[in-house]
RNA sequence: CGGAGUGUAGCGCAGUCUGGUAGCGCGCCUGGUUUGGGACCAGGAUGUCGGGGGUUCGAAUCCCUCCACUCCGACCA
């Protein structure tokens, strides 16, 4: 992209509505536009980024054999009255009525759905196990909306739900999920750490939340400092094997790691007292083992082996993908702006022509534009006629991870600079040298393509 | 919902106490000079002063009322 032909309305000041640093930097950087308390537009590079979070997701839900489809936001009041949450759910939920009088509600999450969907078209074990998961928009009329999108009325959720004959089944889904959050969120550029947790509305024995360490989170954590020396890394799992799924979570869940909701101190005392940490955290993700909560209100049975009906075993499974922009914003940025990881970045590099207009500066750059377009990579090219500070300044901010900076000095001797802006590090070289850098650096963010199973 | 606050140009703000026909910085437009870390000079455009009602010769300013937004608390991906 061209910066002259783009919308990327970014502000020199700062907005005075904002409190915490990534909702100063999404308004700054031209990602967001609040519209109401708690609903934003997605600015182009806000999108951009947005989009690129979704599709991680959806490439790790592949690999994991889950399957996406979609559900709506507007859904029948009915459903909810069936499994009981429609009085149960309370203020949270958004209610309406259409023309005819009918009772709606925006969705807040979808077990009632997904359970009708499950129960019209599937009557037997032999279609288990089953996951289906989708990525829509959802709406909880929070009491109080703040800090941007990270609590926001209207946000963007993933959220799964698995079908298993038997618990054993159900439980192994759940670790399926657990040890697929984690690669997600490592792919983010985010150390997400599995928390032990309450049920909420959604109840249930078995629920873990994922949570980012951040000065500004919403919840109080308490942790052995062994748990993030942890990481999922390149490791290759078979997400059927249960005895691979169950390690992994043995390996993430066996320190102590739980938030203020189901915090223990007689438990927590027995971690070593150099090792115990207290820290603030946030929430990016739930997943929920809840058997035949629903599947029994709400009839959802299937035949088993034996002939005989029985409600199938169910959890869901949460991933908060609109925070997900505020959460790693928190964590990836410096006094000038945000500091991409390159997994979600908006664009791979961004091109600083240093001298607009003159012909040696102009055809250099729209050739490395080019060729890095040809090779696979997004570039962000700053064409406009502005002084270099304000072009540095505009970068820094949006935050792209790497920045080719062409002027006339160094183009006499070939040479134009690759900067990181996470270090700051410059490294002069010749553009073709540039470009298969960049080529190298993201060869495992453009890597080949999650095939399904 | 309880408590506190804010609403004036695209953004950040002054002006309100003490009523007199709206201003500053940034941004935007034009011209010129500049050009490696948010340039400088000159000129210019932009406002239902959150909405409605009232008091007054006259209201951004005083009164009533409604609305929106922000912050603290109880709730949550």
């Amino acid at each position: 992209m061209r910066l002259s032909r783009y919308f990327l309305p970014v502000l020199k000041e700062e907005p005075k509505e904002a409190q915490i640093v990534s909702h100063r930097l999404m308004l700054r950087a031209g990602m967001i536009k609040q519209q109401a308390a708690g609903i934003y537009s997605w600015l182009p590079l806000g999108f951009k980024v947005l989009k690129r979070i979704e599709q991680i997701v959806h490439e790790e839900q592949a690999r994991a054999g889950h399957i996406p489809l979609l559900m709506p936001t507007l859904q029948p009041a009915d459903l909810w009255r069936e499994s009981g949450r429609y009085d149960d759910y309370g203020e949270e939920m958004l209610r309406i009525k259409d023309r005819h009088k009918r009772d709606l509600l925006y969705g807040p999450t979808n077990e009632e759905m997904i359970t009708d969907i499950f129960r019209s078209h599937v009557n037997s074990y032999k279609d288990l196990p089953l996951t289906l998961y989708h990525v829509q928009w959802k709406f909880r009329d929070e009491i109080r909306p703040r800090f941007g999108v990270m609590r926001g009325r209207e946000f963007l959720m993933k959220d799964g739900y698995n079908f298993d004959l038997t618990k054993e089944a159900a439980l192994h889904a759940y670790n399926r999920h657990l040890v697929s959050y984690l690669r997600t969120y490592e792919r983010m550029g985010l150390q997400a750490i599995p928390m032990r947790a309450d049920g909420g509305p959604i109840g249930g024995d078995y629920t873990h939340e994922f949570l980012v360490l951040a000065e500004t989170g919403e919840s109080e954590v308490f942790y052995d400092s062994q748990i993030t020396d942890l990481t999922f890394g390149d490791r290759q799992i078979d997400y059927d094997s249960v005895e691979e799924c169950q390690a992994v979570l043995e390996e993430f869940t066996s320190r102590y790691a739980r938030t203020d909701e189901t915090h223990d101190e007689a438990i927590f005392a027995q971690v070593p007292e150099e090792r115990r940490r207290t820290a603030r955290g946030i929430e990016v993700g739930q997943i929920f083992y809840f058997g035949t909560k629903y599947s029994e209100s709400m009839g959802a049975t299937v035949v088993g082996p034996d002939g005989a009906r029985v409600p199938v075993e169910m959890g869901s499974h949460g991933i908060g993908v609109s925070r997900l922009l505020g959460a790693i914003i928190e964590a990836n940025h410096d006094d000038k702006g945000i500091i991409w990881p390159e997994g979600v970045t908006p664009f791979h590099v961004g091109i600083v022509n240093l001298k607009q207009g003159d012909n040696s500066t102009d055809s250099a750059c729209d050739a490395i534009y080019a060729e890095l377009q040809a090779r696979g990579l997004d570039p962000l090219y700053d064409d406009r006629d502005d002084r270099a500070g304000a072009k540095f300044a505009t970068m820094d901010l949006i935050g792209l991870p790497w920045r080719i900076t062409v002027g006339p000095r160094g183009l006499a001797a070939n040479k134009v600079e690759l900067t990181n802006r996470r270090t700051g590090a410059t490294e002069e070289m010749s553009p073709k040298d540039a470009i298969a850098r960049l080529e190298q650096i993201y060869q495992p963010v453009l890597g080949p393509k999650v095939q399904d199973k």
